[in-house]
DNA sequence: TACATGAGGTAACACATGTTACCGAAATCA
DNA sequence: TGATTTCGGTAACATGTGTTACCTCATGTA
């Protein structure tokens, strides 16, 4: 393993506590491999056995869940340095619930299983970081399931809008999607998102043009939440 | 800890591979507590601090997502010796994102997250246990999502009555729940249950008298899931 | 400049499910 | 036995989202 890959693991919540040195030492006694993919392409798909951890060392993922008919909804984007499908590595199905599609050229680096258990059974820190990892990504998917039952689309909209001003303080907010990947996100028709922009702008909760949103009424937008 | 408790311990998912000899050691020099709690009640609710394990001793316990008004999609349903909610144990946000309600007298056993991390790094078994069960509930959550998103309730239901034929081996089946439970497992209001368990009937797919179920047309079931 | 293309808004209609209310049958109880 | 409760079917209507089709606008291109 090279230097660089190895500072990108170190800097990796898998690998939190860990320094790169040691990353390096650990690694030049277990089997990985490392692979490219280009933009767009699917690097695995639902069904595909999963045995080997794959992990970021470079771009964006998204997992994705969909129908036989192609519809798709968005779980999840990932970006190096995260790890791809943790939390279903150990499952007695070990085949991919998502299908993971890369959203810029990727470098991946993938890890058997049996050597994942060895770097859990000597490190403590691995051993805490795999379960907090996975353990933070079954919160995730419990909310989507959440939002998912109980939210409709508006409350969906708002509250993401709402989460990214937090993450760029500030009342005006650049989405960075555009409609129709928002619309996947949402796991929405996109004339449906479409009609639900058009009803929040109505109602003066913001003022939407393109991807640059203003807020408006955050009270009114939070009293829409607690519906 | 008793031997009774150690025999069920050692009979889990979790304990597997681990005789109850070496429970009752293990045990002996880790801090637990035992709990027991009366049919239908909520042993905890969400947003509850979640920091032992706690492990079914006796009885079940339903995990359910609820909104603010009450209403309440179950998620699954526990049975002894089933661990409770081991997805989120490690979670950074260690609160429960649902809620426990207990289906008949329950006992359970807590563990404290530290003891747990001590257990997986002197136990090989147990380590590969609990990667096993917190995976095998990813699964079992991404997969409850991809029925969300995508299927129908006519869909869920039959399926889940495939299922049930299949478990119990005959094309007529006894539901175990009644149709209010059957609404929640399913995450629907009841009266759309009952709609659409008339619209099977009608279509010729099974006939349904209470809880005993008869599959007529298998292969339109089939048919009707792959749409 | 004219044309093609893609993003995104919109309108009409379809469909699944929720909501509420009511009813009857079965089970339970006084 | 009669009264009460529970379960479950049904009907009417509301609501949210999907589907399809169309339009406009901006941008890129021959």
């Amino acid at each position: 393993m090279l230097k660089d890959e190895a500072n990108i693991l170190a800097a990796s919540p898998l690998f939190s506590g860990i320094s790169s040195d040691l990353v390096l030492e650990l690694f030049s006694s277990i089997p990985f491999t490392i692979k490219t993919y280009p933009k767009d392409s699917m690097m695995m798909i639902r069904g595909d056995v999963y045995d080997e951890l794959k992990v970021l060392l470079n771009g964006e993922v998204s997992a994705e869940i969909q129908d036989f008919t192609g519809k798709v909804m968005k779980v999840e984007n990932l970006k190096a340095p995260d790890s791809l499908a943790i939390g279903i590595l150990f499952a007695d199905d070990n085949t991919l619930p998502v299908t993971l599609v890369t959203q810029s050229d990727v470098k991946v680096i993938s890890i058997p299983k049996s050597s994942i258990v060895k770097l859990a059974q000597s490190n403590q820190f691995f051993l805490q970081n795999f379960f907090t990892q996975s353990a933070n990504k079954m919160t995730f998917v419990v909310e989507k399931l959440r939002l998912l039952k109980f939210s409709s689309l508006k409350q969906k909209l708002c509250s993401y809008v709402l989460s990214l001003s937090d993450k760029q303080q500030s009342e005006t907010i650049q989405l960075p999607y555009n409609r129709e990947q928002l619309a996947a996100l949402f796991g929405v028709a996109r004339p449906s998102l479409s009609r639900v922009c058009s009803e929040v702008v109505d109602q003066g909760f913001m003022s939407m043009d393109g991807k640059k949103v203003t807020i408006l009424d955050k009270e009114g937008i939070k009293a829409l939440l607690k519906e």
